[in-house]
DNA sequence: GTGAAAGCGCTAACAT
DNA sequence: ATGTTAGCGCTTTCAC
């Protein structure tokens, strides 16, 4: 099947190639009636324009690239929707690259995406990235990065995050307030800054309550659900278990009830705990899940909108936009008995 | 900043481009010797082809377009991992092109992929899709398809799905065995096919058992969630409420667990409830859910396979691939007593 | 084993 | 208001 291209529609229309290409894309020097017929024309064979020829030509391709470590997580999925909601109205297209946390992937991710495929980046870092060689080079070729929750430190790069040190420093003094005495903060890198903004304010909220902090109530977990489940298994089992968890990975908390179902351990009654977590599941869980939800959606889409504001101004000044969207801590009963009301704290 | 092209490239070299095209796609008509020098002064100059100028050429761009409902779906979610397993193995790029089970969306989505953006298709219908002109029209340009999960009825296409017919009809049987006298199936469509063969099994099983089927225990809902909760808020405080329900859709089972908390309607004592899910979380509700699961990432990865074996033969006989994956049915105590094992069920 | 030349389909200067 | 020309960066004959 032959395809239609502007110059068999130009023959067709006994018309230069360049005046359809005016008339396609509007132009105010041709006149109405010859857009008209160009018009007509290309509906009537069906015309639809290369977009790769329209790239190459004009040195952009209507295209964006999301890179994030995982699609089956909530919080992605649903910063995937609100991305995708953007550049639909934009009329962009959206290239998917997952790293699943790991670092080569990513590395070899951004070096294959620097070669004029894209317009700009949307990231979030894998849990693995330790270091960001590979980022600076995307700065070198002038494509407009905006990174969300998962941020590169030290770069000067458009941000959209959530409040977490507030958020974790709340969570954290929430659970002291429902009478914990040992809290344990698990995380899935050390690497990662929002790590060490939940990080600081879980420390500060201990600290603030006269608790001590031990480095050894960190507890540090990989992408690998088998594992995490033995190193949750053995902090439960141990002499002097903790009688609070403070969750900053959504995945952490599906571990983190099996392997009290497995211990038969009471939630909330001989462990309370707190996710951060997008999951739609969390107020069906047994006992429904108190967490600390994140505006994923806001988050992907005022990324998305922040990267085509500068895309259209053609300038690169990204730097000064850190956003930064609140969370919200969702009081269910994992952290309190049964009959306590449902409570939603502003953070 | 220059970038640095092919042209550039045979000029430091003292090289014809074309030399350096071949030599860098290693063709065996270039000397080793010249391949070096071309490799090194590649690599020292951070050279990076435009794809977009070799796509135009070879009129292949190595980007394929999953085209779906949602993402916020386990089920997607994991059949997208699947598909971009298979994909990064291929060096192939994926476009996400999410239709919010929105008819338009889809429609104006197909369109806008049908002009040498992508070499191949992997879709799942919309629920709200009754007509297929609009995806005739990608045969008509030779666009090679897979389908998976949610094909398109009448057209000869490539798909990849799994047992409906049968784990409809078993999850069935299993709320009979259980006791169920009146079970009512949920669907979030009634032109899909799916629905359709999830509808057969569900039917045949009442009448293998001698039940009688009703028009009228079959709820039909959107893809609305507050919409949903209404409508089964009403089938549940109507005066003979069904015993049993079955879903055939994975966000349903958030809303009868809502809904039954709310109406205080105890599972599975008062209700049972099978689910067609992926979710995570299904052991841990409250009680854990007993689903239909279907092998997503495989469906993902198998349909992602077809299609690329498909790119690479060039021919598009497709028609006659049309693959089956079972699911499983994992029994929990959504629909038994608790204490009762857990068990799999293979279909 | 290397090079010259043409062209993928489009758009943007620059005429007319 | 329309046409001519050149070229984006790459690959592919075809010649040497």
């Amino acid at each position: 099947m032959q395809t239609v291209t502007i110059k068999i529609l130009a023959e067709k229309l006994k018309l230069s190639r360049s005046t359809v290409s005016k008339a396609l894309s509007d132009s105010h020097e041709i006149s109405q009636d010859t857009k008209k017929r160009v018009l007509a024309m290309a509906a009537k064979l069906d015309y639809a324009p290369n977009p790769y020829a329209s790239s190459l030509r004009k040195k952009s391709s209507k295209t964006i690239a999301v890179v994030i470590p995982e699609v089956a997580d909530s919080f992605f999925a649903q910063a995937i929707n609100g991305i995708e909601a953007v550049a639909q109205d934009k009329g962009y297209h959206v290239l998917i690259y997952l790293t699943h946390e790991n670092f080569l992937r990513e590395k070899a991710i951004v070096k294959d995406i620097q070669n004029g495929r894209i317009d700009g980046v949307l990231m979030s870092l894998s849990s693995e990235t330790t270091s960001y060689a590979h980022l600076h080079a995307l700065f070198k070729k002038e494509l407009p990065i905006v990174f969300f929750d998962r941020v590169c430190p030290g770069i000067n790069a458009a941000t959209v995050t959530t409040n977490d040190y507030a958020a974790s420093y709340r969570a954290t003094q929430h659970l002291i307030d429902c009478g914990c005495k040992k809290i344990v903060f698990l995380a899935i890198s050390k690497s990662l800054l929002i790590t060490g903004e939940r990080l600081k304010g879980y420390q500060q909220a201990l600290a603030d309550n006269a608790l001590p902090f031990y480095p050894a109530d960190i507890l540090v977990c990989k992408n690998d659900t088998a594992y995490n489940n033995s190193l949750i298994t053995k902090l439960l089992t141990k002499p002097n278990r903790p009688d609070g968890l403070l969750s900053s990975v959504e995945k952490l908390a599906t571990s983190i009830y099996t392997v009290c179902n497995q211990l038969q351990i009471a939630i909330p009654g001989q462990l309370k705990v707190v996710c951060f977590s997008n999951l739609q599941t969390a107020p069906l869980l047994h006992p429904p899940l108190t967490t600390i939800t994140q505006p994923a959606f806001a988050m992907g889409k005022t990324a998305a909108t922040i990267l085509f504001k500068a895309l259209k101004k053609g300038t690169i000044d990204l730097p000064n936009n850190t956003v930064v969207i609140p969370s919200v801590m969702l009081v269910r009963n994992s952290t309190s008995a049964i009959g306590t009301p449902f409570m939603e704290v502003q953070l």
